[in-house]
DNA sequence: CGAGAAGTTGAGAATCATCAAGCGTTGTGG
DNA sequence: CCACAACGCTTGATGATTCTCAACTTCTCG
């Protein structure tokens, strides 16, 4: 199976953003197979050698960090046209777990390659630039979250996250399924999956989403987003 | 006043890392004047217009990103030989406010050049992407602090952060002053400043750490290390 | 259909925040 | 050069948020 970014719906989301059309085919040739990962596996793991990232197809996944003594960190958690694997840029090695959420699938982007294409293709490269970039921005705003807001402000702002991101891709933003499970909402937000439900809950009954497992409708946006504004408490 | 990598005592931790004797002449050529930056002011603030990156010479720096409420949190705290406004690649605007904490002195260089530069000089090109990720995953390791660590943990590992910077950089891991605030320390910690104290107060007490305001001596490391290793409370 | 995983809810406990007072250091102007 | 003000830091008492432990319900999947 041959991947093509000239003819993939997600070019408006990933790499290719903002290159001509010959220079997509010149990345066409790049962008190796795809690869199917199933749900609950891997599609790399802290510790292996680096030598590709991957933009995801479609599915979803969850990057996450260990500690020694087993504590877990869920990092971020990536849908389609997203990129994975830049942490394993700086050491050679991958830094973290990516673990499919569902099944899904990816692009393997051999990255000696990348960086060889993207010295003659200035577009190619300013775009990956980009990526980077954005992922650093996105982690700027991950420790706003966990360093100054209280639990339903978190949770609140993953909402409207994942609301936006389905919106950019054609989906819905106010109504959607959750690929991932309340304990690993609470890791990637510093909370225990209690007080994760116990939020959810209270959004419930202040009828601002509708709560259903894994299926959310958002009923009050404005509400939602007034809930960041509150003054802090720690 | 000129400034040169090939001349500069940082080029074993910089963009200059791994690249030949040309090709560091070359990256001279582009780096433009350094800047001075007085303690208190900023080098850029979230909003301006990004046009180039910049690599300290000399001085200490934090980053913040505000919130519409006045929330705020620091995302990082950088000193000699580290780089900043990667934030300002993504969106060509700055995300958020670099701020010198000591009289500073940075190297500017200009993006736009050193994108060209970098697509003739693979050695630069490849540095550069080293230290953006390196950025991504050292994003992921504060996250980790502050998602599933506790107080003295967190102050633990901040410390234990300092003392391996300073190391690499030739200075004693073991004693060094500490540029920034209680209040900003606990900023970038999730902590207030109370909590910052008494964590000190606490090491001090246990005989892991000889604090005197801003003077900080480590006396017991592996005792620091240990107490990061304690199992998760949160 | 049953077993295990995931989610909800309650009660009590722990950690950290808040409020408040006081001390030490630094820097400036008389 | 000293005095005083401002700022940063420390410490104590109290309170709020979130965690922990536990029981129970609901959903999912073989």
């Amino acid at each position: 199976m041959q991947s093509a970014c000239s003819q993939c719906n997600l070019h408006e989301l990933c790499l290719p953003v903002g290159m001509s059309i010959e220079d997509v085919e010149r990345l066409d040739a790049l962008v190796g197979a795809r690869r199917k990962v199933r749900r609950q596996q891997p599609l790399y793991r802290a510790g292996e050698p680096f030598e590709a990232i991957y933009a995801i197809k479609l599915g979803w996944f969850k990057t996450d960090v260990l500690l020694e003594d087993g504590r877990e960190q869920v990092t971020g958690f990536q849908m389609s046209g997203e990129m994975l694997g830049l942490d394993g840029i700086s050491t050679e090695v991958h830094t973290c777990n990516a673990v499919a959420l569902e099944d899904s699938e990816v692009c393997v982007i051999p990255y000696d390659r990348l960086e060889e294409l993207s010295r003659e293709v200035e577009g190619l490269q300013h775009q990956f630039h980009k990526v980077m970039s954005r992922e650093i921005v996105r982690d700027h705003g991950v420790m706003m979250l966990l360093g100054s807001m209280r639990a339903e402000e978190r949770l609140a702002a993953f909402l409207l996250n994942l609301s936006q991101r389905f919106n950019a891709r054609g989906f819905s933003p106010a109504e959607f399924h959750l690929r991932m499970t309340r304990d690993e909402i609470g890791s990637y937000l510093g909370l225990k999956l209690e007080t994760v439900s116990r939020a959810f809950s209270r959004f419930q009954d202040e009828g601002l989403v509708a709560v259903q497992q894994k299926h959310i409708r958002i009923q009050n946006l404005t509400g939602l987003r007034r809930l960041i504004q509150q003054p802090a408490a720690r």
